[in-house]
DNA sequence: AAGGATTGTGCAAACGTTTGCGGTTGGTAA
DNA sequence: TTACCAACCGCAAACGTTTGCACAATCCTT
């Protein structure tokens, strides 16, 4: 069945398919009667734009790029459907790319979104990523960029990132809060912004509490396997810790087992918290207060940043900064988590 | 800065904007010498074809329409992850649409999909979905279907899909042959089709053995709380069961705490297998040995399926009937899953 | 009643590609 | 020489929409 133009429901109308563009977009030119005569019409016809047609007349699609390294993390997932829910409402389509952590791969999904005219770019940057010379095409074209989650900071886009820093803050003050006294933290890979963060983070909260700072209480690991070991070792130690940060799901995961293994008791003897981009904590046992990282919140911000954006075109003023938006976390206590020794600190 | 055209290279060729569109697919009719010329101006110029002219004139785009009802459940993540590898590798490019279990959303969806010429359609349908009218656009578009996971029988599309019910009874192969004789199952919603098919594989397996179906060995719970209260349920009974089947992640992450609580020893009392979407039952404790559902590997599959259609146009012959595909299913088997008692089943 | 402003519509070009057809070369065979 | 054929390339229309401009008809001025 052929597809029913404009150019059908002129000739239906005995007008200029010109007529019927404007009728459908409420043109004042014309008169109100031709006006309802056409959107009639077009609607018993099931009229629908060629989007094509008018992509390549605009030079832009009602189409949004969205670059991501994973889809796996727990943190993506709900990303996704946060953009996907802000885009949505504002008539954009999202079209998704993965880069595998890769340049090259990256560079090549920027230029597909260049190529499909997307009136948006969204992006969290490969782990390869260390300038934005791939991003230049975008900018020739004057889209609007903003990036999330693993961010450049000295690119110009807008962008909506965690604070890593202050979250770590805010966890070690639960636990002090909580009454712990030597609280020990197992981050992940050093090499890793994040990890550096959130361990200048964990720090800082410790100074400020006035407890101690000893590299006795802290641990790296780069796999659940390792951050196993990191816990029983530290509950080995003559004066074994009375609270325990992990950074990561994948910390946790790792010594929780490791601590039930050592026979501490939980929370009793020890208190934990950790960070966590998703659901996994409500799984575990026991059951441990988080930080959660929502990714559904971040993707929305950024989304709803870009449609801004794309609608006031601010970033095409020479020289604007990007606009950085932190979000905050939030705190999720469950049920067993809290020592049962009353809080002391503050 | 301007785009560069098909038009702009004809100009500094000296040569009609027809030629150059050949040349650079390398038609027969342009003699090998302007070719070459044509294609090394191309390059230094960085010209990119304007993908909506392309697509105006061959009303058809290079992208593929996924509609699935969520992204958050272990098994899209995958899922996604798997159609995007395939895709990519053909040249085509995915846009997302999430139908949020909505059939509403997902017509709304699907004329997206349309609007924008895909060249074919992924779909997984919403909970509300019980027939395919909303498809018929795409059908008279002539657009290749392929569904995936939540299928609809009777649509003439390809499929793929897991097999559940020999999955269930490869479930209880596993725990017989471990030497289990009194094999309880907690199942999710008995109004879930995949419920149904669970269950069914779950007794004709028992059957198969010889082993009792007894109504007090089945469990159903809509929630990891209920899966929960079904486990201390079944461990109560004057003979309890000494192996579990749990039907999914949710039910799994109910029912194991509660086994914990009730102080049976796993495995040696009691032999735990369970069906997984993902890399849950990695972060469980203690390790279940289950049957692992790859979104990946589905994924993979449907799109692959996606393209062979979309190349040999088999799917516009009339009465093309859809291929169907089944997925086996993987069992991973953790280390402290099997029962010390060896095997006595076979 | 004549002039000007206003209102409503049509014309045609343009966006960048693709493609059927026709036309121009040069060469070969009759 | 003429006729024909192959090899190369240009012309122009088409895909469906949008939009600046021209134009006709109607209205309100004075």
């Amino acid at each position: 069945m052929k597809r029913i133009t404009i150019k059908d429901l002129a000739q239906q109308l005995g007008v200029n398919p010109s007529t019927i563009s404007r009728a459908l977009k409420d043109h004042p030119d014309i008169s109100p009667a031709l006006r309802e005569q056409v959107k009639k019409l077009a609607d018993t016809l099931h009229y629908r734009p060629n989007y094509m047609a008018v992509n390549l007349r605009r030079r832009s699609s009602r189409l949004v790029g969205l670059v991501i390294p994973e889809t796996i993390m727990f943190f993506y997932p709900y990303l996704i459907k946060g953009i996907e829910h802000v885009l949505h409402r504002h008539g954009y389509s999202l079209i998704m790319l993965l880069s595998n952590d890769a340049l090259e791969r990256e560079a090549e999904n920027i230029q597909i979104c260049f190529d499909n005219d997307v009136a948006g770019l969204m992006i969290a940057f490969s782990r390869e990523t260390k300038n934005i010379h791939h991003l230049e095409l975008m900018e020739e074209a004057g889209t609007p960029i903003v990036m999330f989650d693993k961010v450049l900071e000295e690119a110009p886009y807008d962008s909506v990132v965690l604070d890593d820093f202050s979250d770590a803050m805010m966890a070690v003050r639960y636990l002090a809060d909580t009454g712990c006294r030597r609280i020990a933290g197992i981050f992940g890979n050093l090499n890793m912004r994040i990890t550096q963060l959130r361990l200048n983070g964990f720090t800082a909260a410790l100074k400020q509490y006035g407890l101690p700072v000893s590299p006795d209480y802290i641990f790296f690991a780069d796999d659940p396997a390792q951050a196993l070991e990191c816990a029983q070792l530290a509950m080995q130690a003559p004066q074994p810790p009375d609270g325990i940060f992990a950074m990561t799901d994948e910390i946790i995961v790792g010594a929780l087992p490791g601590l039930l293994d050592s026979g501490i008791k939980i929370p009793d003897a020890c208190s934990i918290i950790c960070m966590s981009d998703g659901i996994l904590p409500y799984f575990l046992r026991p059951q441990v207060t988080f930080l959660r990282h929502d990714g559904y919140e971040v993707g929305r911000m950024a989304a709803e940043q870009l449609c801004a954006l794309i609608r006031n075109g601010e970033h095409l003023k020479p020289g604007y900064p990007g606009k950085q938006t932190v979000l905050q976390t939030q705190l999720v206590e469950l049920a067993t988590t809290r020592k049962r020794t009353e809080a002391a600190g503050r």
